[in-house]
DNA sequence: CAAACGTGGAC
DNA sequence: TGTCCAAGTTT
């Protein structure tokens, strides 16, 4: 019974809810409180491939620095990308700040609250326009993240691997959501992968879904979603200069397309299989060590030159470590602590 | 459609 | 130390 199965969940729910800064819980909905749409939107961009714990003091200082969508279209951009700096997969800033220009100035600084109006906006895909739809608005929809990926695949015992599964996984989850409660009902599927039906050691004598779980019922849980396996990653090498005078340091802008797109960052070499050296100007460079970091697709390691009050004809500006990704908050603190 | 795109925490 | 993973979207 498929009422059965969410009403179960909600019940649930309705003792468990995970508490977030963003969140309206089940008993404050419950009087007719609804979460302010742009604050949801605000934390279902972030959250996009990021922990809720990872986002929280970024959700909490945007919405202080820029409180409406109004304000955040406003904003520079310099600002917004200095902002988001450390919390990763920097096109989604890019397209947050794109995506509240067109909230502002086509949609009169108000959400669209269908899931056909919200995929056209920028950044905002099949997820994130059901999650905004379901929880602001509490309209129907069905969000499909990795937790329900994890949730129906155990449930309905499908074994087809991702990502090839996701059309029969969607047509499953679309057929559970309930026409009642669907925002509690899709922040409950989450919660309950994010805290039971995790990917190791699922805790399914406590999970309100335990007894109608295909799965469950073979043993074979922690054994789905079946996934493809996953490339190796290459480890790629390059030069990076961080040249300092007094408390300012020579930085550019990278390119908004690519890598940290859009980010302050320390001149370079290219990052590859064997770099040449490229040292922004002529001067005494001293190699104080190298810097690892790894990306989603490569590992990079960095041999980090640094020099003090070069001559002039080249511009320094102020750092705040806080403003930069974090490779180059790396390479930072490893000349500061060579000092 | 496969690949690009960050980071920090868990094990 | 290394791998996996987390509330995906874009090209």
């Amino acid at each position: 019974m498929r009422e059965q199965l969410s009403e179960d969940l909600l019940g649930w729910y309705d003792q468990h809810a995970r508490v977030m800064p963003w969140r309206v819980g089940p008993a404050a909905r419950a009087t007719g409180e609804r979460p302010d749409p742009y604050g949801i939107w605000m934390s279902e961009v972030m959250l996009q491939q990021t922990t809720v714990a990872a986002v929280r003091d970024y959700w909490r200082k945007f919405m202080a620095k820029w409180p409406t969508v109004s304000d955040l279209a406003a904003a520079e951009d310099a600002d917004v990308m200095a902002a988001w700096a450390g919390l990763g997969y920097y096109a989604r800033a890019r397209n947050l700040l794109k995506c509240a220009r067109v909230v502002a100035a086509d949609h009169g600084g108000v959400f669209p609250d269908t899931v056909e109006a919200l995929l056209k906006l920028p950044g905002v895909g099949p997820y994130t326009a059901a999650a905004v739809a379901s929880i602001a608005f509490d309209a129907p929809a069905t969000v499909v993240d990795g937790n329900v990926e994890r949730v129906i695949a155990r449930l309905r015992l499908i074994e087809t691997p991702l990502p090839k599964a996701k059309p029969e996984i969607t047509e499953a989850a679309e057929a559970i959501t309930p026409q009642d409660r669907p925002g509690d009902y899709a922040q409950a599927i989450m919660d309950l992968g994010a805290t039971i039906c995790t990917p190791r050691n699922p805790a399914c004598g406590i999970c309100p879904w335990s007894t109608p779980c295909l799965a469950r019922a073979q043993g074979v849980q922690a054994e789905l979603p079946k996934k493809l396996p996953k490339k190796t990653k290459p480890t790629r090498h390059g030069y990076i200069y961080l040249a300092r005078r007094g408390d300012h340091w020579l930085v550019e802008q990278r390119p908004d397309k690519g890598l940290l797109g859009g980010m302050i960052g320390f001149p370079g070499s290219d990052w590859s299989d064997d770099p040449a050296p490229a040292a922004p100007f002529a001067a005494d460079w001293r190699e104080v060590g190298e810097v690892r970091h790894t990306f989603t697709h490569f590992h990079l390691v960095l041999r980090v030159h640094t020099v003090e009050q070069s001559s002039g004809g080249v511009e320094f500006q102020p750092v705040v470590r806080d403003d930069l990704p974090t490779v180059f908050r790396k390479a930072l603190d490893l000349v500061s602590a060579y000092e």
